[in-house]
DNA sequence: TTGTACGCGTTATCAT
DNA sequence: ATGATAACGCGTACAA
């Protein structure tokens, strides 16, 4: 016994199968008679309509892909509910797809472009560094969101992005530690291979110190090991611990992300220092997380929401034709809390 | 300019299409040279198969769905990337979906089955409660991870499933609460209407209070509020909250899941009281951010790795005919931090 | 309003 | 080793 299929129905049903699909696929020609009788067989039998076969037939198919790139952050999975949401508002349905970190995600979107006859494609954080001519032949209109360095050779109307100005945003926070009286102020960045969001965020703290006439000394600025999981509060822990077990002094930390900073925070505790009682420590992103722990953490709140919201509108924008690529780029709210403070005259 | 196929490919190279498509597949019996020429051929004009096209084809396609229903928990992202790991080291495929909090995973499942001639099934989280026979359509094996209550109904030949004893762990760590001298030990407990592996974690604290004749107190059973996302910090702090302003007493507090304890404490803070020191508080799950959270939390570890191995393990043993379903119990570790203590005499 | 027949791009069977 | 051709299950143009 075979799977039954839409010939199968018609055959019950004493019809031709163009009927049936046209009950199927909500057809206005169709007797609501037959319809009915269609449908009721269609349910006794569970039948369910093959969807490669629809894919392979189609040439559209009200399909946006969603590609996230490497660590699964808590960050990503956020946005994918709030975009997730905005697609089925649209009556589209939505594919997701985690790519691997060695995974090249246009190639994957190539794929799926031709299985999946997309409307769109959504590509969540990575590096993106693809060769023009390649990017060209993904027919399909696209939007990076939240993703790193986008190498400025691309033709900016090819495409659609939006973000933060990752490095605008940690100017502003380390310019805030300096504002506070910070002059010792140490950077826990990603791993110095790093060319992505990573490298962006390190360029602002430099600017930062640049501006205020600061000396930037390099043992101030703390790599992840590459073996730890990046952004993790383990890279975070050790990196701080690292610095404190080796002697080294700082009146501030500038953490390159909520969870690395809880790391730092709980490795400057074990070391018998208070935050921000000796040191004060400062993430980004603005994860809920922030709120909740103790002491609450000061950082830079990436508005996930909007960003979210704007992905999705752009690329239907773009869908429909009433509006060709663009490139936005949100504020980040700055966000002060308990694990921050002035610099003490003591110190 | 249509997309370029298998046909296009057979004609440039000047070979029939059987022959391109058993090279691209990797067949045997194709002449060396022939098979370089037509991968160069590929290659040049960026050929790639329609996968729909395949899936019809193909009667099967070495690929495991794995359906994720419901919160987008830290738990399952960290789930979902060691099985999908186990899946890649098996030489298959993964496909993810998230199902919808009001979708039919096995609806889900079903369609799936059909489109890419699934070979397995992977379900992960939630109630699973369905009729016997709508399980009986899906051919494929399948198993049931971390699933909440699972009707004992269902044949447990026709199926597999792996999680921890979610009732004896949670009369666990409340008898540890108990024998740490608390008596007065709110619980934080989901939504009133749950009946997943939250209403399992309320029978574990209600068998320990009873095994110990310490009366149930209602008003210390506090049930989330159902418009805030369950799990969710928020609503951890919002119960805490709420217990503490009405003037209500406990000693110890057991939250359901670690990211409700995080809440749970923030609000004790905010009552100008401490932990452990005014009261103790204890999470479950065992996710990593307990360990870095001040003070650190004392929690019941599920083995995610252990547990999505053996998830994967169980598939694939049943996919290769070397074994039949069976249902496995994993305990949980017990780890005692910094967030409890022995209650004070004092109080 | 309904039915017939063709084609979507692939893989597999059967010849050669 | 290779090529022609029949399915796979569906949607749709066209005919009725």
């Amino acid at each position: 016994m075979s799977e039954i299929n839409i010939k199968d129905i018609a055959k019950i049903c004493g019809v031709g199968v163009s009927t049936v699909s046209r009950a199927i696929n909500n057809h206005p020609d169709v007797n609501p008679e037959t319809k009915e009788k269609i449908l009721k067989v269609i349910r006794e039998n569970h039948y369910v309509p093959n969807n490669s076969a629809r894919n392979l037939k189609r040439s559209d198919s009200n399909t946006i892909a969603v590609l996230v790139k490497g660590v699964s952050n808590t960050f990503f999975t956020e946005m994918i509910e709030t975009i997730q949401n905005e697609i089925k508002k649209h009556n589209y349905s939505m594919v997701l797809h985690r790519v691997e970190f060695d995974e090249d995600e246009v190639d994957v979107a190539l794929e799926l472009v031709k299985e999946k006859r997309l409307r769109g494609i959504i590509f969540l954080g990575g590096y993106f560094v693809h060769s023009e001519e390649k990017l060209k032949r993904l027919k399909v209109p696209f939007v990076l969101s939240t993703a790193g360095s986008i190498s400025k050779v691309y033709n900016r109307d090819d495409y659609s992005s939006v973000s933060v100005d990752d490095m605008e945003e940690s100017r502003k926070m380390t310019q805030y530690l300096i504002d506070l009286g910070h002059r010792k102020i140490a950077l826990i960045a990603t791993r110095e291979s790093d060319v992505s969001v990573g490298k962006l965020r390190i360029d602002g703290y430099r600017k930062a110190l640049n501006d205020n006439n600061i000396k930037i000394e390099k043992s101030l600025i703390l790599h992840m090991d590459p073996n730890i999981e990046e952004f993790s509060s383990e890279s975070g822990y050790k990196a701080m611990k690292d610095f404190l077990d080796e002697g080294k002094k700082c009146t501030a930390v500038f953490a390159i992300s909520d969870t690395v900073a809880f790391g730092a925070i709980r490795a400057i505790y074990d070391s018998g220092l208070t935050v921000p009682g000796d040191i004060s420590v400062a993430g980004f992103d603005g994860i809920k997380a922030g709120e909740f722990y103790i002491p609450s953490l000061t950082t830079i709140k990436q508005p996930i929401d909007e960003i979210s919201r704007a992905t999705s509108d752009i690329l239907f924008e773009i869908i429909n034709g009433s509006s060709g690529h663009r490139h936005e780029i949100y504020p980040g709210s700055f966000i002060e809390r308990e694990s921050t403070d002035r610099l003490s005259s003591s110190k």
